[in-house]
DNA sequence: TTAATATGCAACTTTATGGTTGCTAAATTA
DNA sequence: TAATTTAGCAACCATAAAGTTGCATATTAA
């Protein structure tokens, strides 16, 4: 199907998941499906679709308590993205020595 | 439309993209749309529509010379991804440090 | 000037995505 | 036990996205 990388990507891609992220993030206890989309102008079943997204991704944990099921976010699954970032990091790192080269080389 | 970040989760979101991307950051010098092409199992107008997308997220600056277009990685717009990554960062960090009172816990 | 090259644009197809409605089932509460 | 709450599943819809083919156009080379 599609390889880690990609599906967390994808999943923080949606900026209404990545609001749903987020609010799980900020907020210390787990929340249901059902307090989560009293959150947000959008149907449960829409939510879930996106939570369901988010926890394939690795960024939620869901916990099922009799009915219920909480919701936690896991943003150390972030990680791998920083991991990806790092290896680009050092390209833009480049791009400012070479404009500190560029602008000693205009004040010799 | 879209705004800023969700144009760059988007633009990298896709793994041909982030191949092509990838492509012009270890290449030195700039590709034309056809030298690109080449190194893809892709029509050329495939190719062309994603460079559109990482020229609009910001990844990618395109200079035409004549009848050619030669595309630069622009790996410095992935700082906004790290800034949006740093806040996160800081949950994921204090979870290490709960795991680290949990062990100091044990040892006394 | 004719031929070849590099490219963009538009239309089209297929599949993915974001979101909805409607229904069912399992827990809980009265 | 009956009513309510929490949630999943399936079907459906609209739009976006990935990629294709075909054609027009501008630049360059013969």
């Amino acid at each position: 199907m599609q390889d880690k990388i990609t599906k967390l990507f994808k999943a923080i891609a949606d900026p209404t998941r990545r609001d749903i992220f987020h609010a799980l993030v900020i907020t210390s206890t787990a929340l249901s499906i059902t307090q989560i989309s009293n959150q947000f102008e959008m149907t449960r079943q829409g939510v879930t679709k996106h939570i369901k997204t988010l926890a394939d991704a690795g960024l939620v944990s869901i916990n099922t308590q009799g009915r219920e099921r909480f919701c936690n976010a896991e943003p150390k699954a972030l990680q791998d993205v920083n991991k990806w970032l790092k290896f680009y990091e050092q390209f833009w790192d480049d791009k400012l020595r070479d404009l500190g080269n560029y602008l000693n080389s205009k004040d010799a």
